[in-house]
DNA sequence: CGAGGACTTGATTTTGATCAAGTGTTGTGG
DNA sequence: CCACAACACTTGATCAAAATCAAGTCCTCG
């Protein structure tokens, strides 16, 4: 529970990697060496394209992003479908697949005034290459990344009522915000009722209109970004 | 393009860990040593169950699991939606998650008779410590792993009408039987029309009206369980 | 050969999309 | 600091897509 602008290190999800890692004799300090701290992004400003060169992974400091592909793999110029496949907040990694790709297979966009922290690849590889503490906890963050997808799956897709997924959705944001020790009964939303609709496969009404039952329902209430939970356990009483 | 029982273990997907490793003057034979090769489970015989032990990899060298999840994380007693999250093919990894969890995330029910490799926690751990190329090979399946996942989720969700969805399943099917040096044109569906349509999000009546509709417009021809695509170009516009 | 499950087909209903017409909100330039 | 343009949000009416309900037929395995 803090209401800092900055998500601290330890609360971070690249921490395990900037974390000083200690072997043997030896001890490396990434967090000043290695690490560009909190590079910043005005909203709306795109940290990395669908199919640039994927050189570094970001651990986002403050704000969030939301990530999105092109439907046709790369030709991007014609009248072409974006899917809005995630976000990320406060604490989360952005790119982690870099380490094996060369390009990125997906877009950040930043959704608000956002702070990154870079750690460029090639840093990475050269000191795995020596210590294999650190892949062993690349290893670790990926396997993160791979169950909050199965998660999200499970939540969106399957055969779910367009209330279930929003629902889905608050209890997952209400998830997230609690992993890295924010608040989690009041949420500001960061993403417009389409980028939600986006991700859920619904309209931008549809999301209202849920939005507005709840509210009436008394399980939340919501003016504009501001999202108060007041029944959290009849969110998940719906789902 | 082969029709033999099993997948060779050079089209399998474990095959970078079973592959004799050479470091230096070392050389790990993992294939003969590691490996308890085509452990069988018959049709509807559970692989694992979510929460179980995760003490093994899986690659499957022949047949179909599909994999699914609870919906409450755990308590599985009660009157409890299941939502599948995922089939796995010849030649694709299983359980990958266990190297770093203590149990698994999901639960691995045969389709079909199925033969699995399956390969030790402890094993890998024991040579990963060792030989830094081994965790770079298990980063990189992971990564692929997760990529699948990506494009799965662009294919279903976004708002996509039931059309769509399903010619993206079968372009999908395609595409996986492909990558494992199989026939892409006659494929036999492991799974029923329900199965289908739980992984989609559609019920069983849609699925087949579908399947019915893109069989009249001489796209594909459908019989039983045998899917031939006569016209993979027109699949592809659909999407 | 019989039973249970998978599959199919048609009729009806419901959900959520679409269309339309507004009302906030916000950020920018005069 | 205000005006206004652009965009986000809201609400209602209508429509279409897919779910549900119902009643079968077809496999397949014991």
């Amino acid at each position: 529970m803090n209401n800092q602008r900055y998500i601290e290190c330890e609360q971070c999800n690249l921490f395990p990697i900037c974390d000083p890692i200690k072997l043997g004799e030896y001890s490396y300090d990434f967090i000043f060496k290695q690490v560009d701290r909190r590079v910043f992004f005005k909203r709306g400003e795109v940290v990395f394209h669908q199919g640039d060169p994927a050189n570094s992974i970001y651990a986002l400091s403050s704000g969030t992003l939301k990530l999105s592909m092109n439907e046709n793999n790369g030709k991007a110029d014609e009248s072409d479908r974006l899917s809005l496949i995630d976000f990320r907040f406060a604490g989360e990694l952005v790119g982690l697949s870099s380490l094996t790709d060369d390009v990125y297979s997906y877009s950040a966009y930043a959704l608000e005034d956002s702070y990154l922290c870079e750690i460029l690849k090639d840093q990475i590889d050269g000191i795995a290459d020596t210590i294999p503490e650190v892949q062993k906890r690349v290893i670790t963050m990926q396997n993160q990344e791979l169950k909050q997808m199965q998660t999200t799956m499970m939540l969106m897709m399957g055969r779910k009522t367009s209330q279930e997924k929003v629902v889905s959705f608050i209890l997952m944001l209400m998830l997230r915000f609690r992993r890295q020790g924010l608040t989690e009964t009041q949420i500001v939303l960061p993403m417009t009722r389409i980028e939600i609709g986006d991700y859920l496969g619904l309209t931008k009404e549809t999301v209202i209109r849920i939005l507005q039952y709840l509210q009436n329902k008394n399980i939340i209430h919501i003016q504009g970004k501001v999202l108060n939970v007041i029944d959290k356990k009849a969110l998940e009483q719906i789902v």
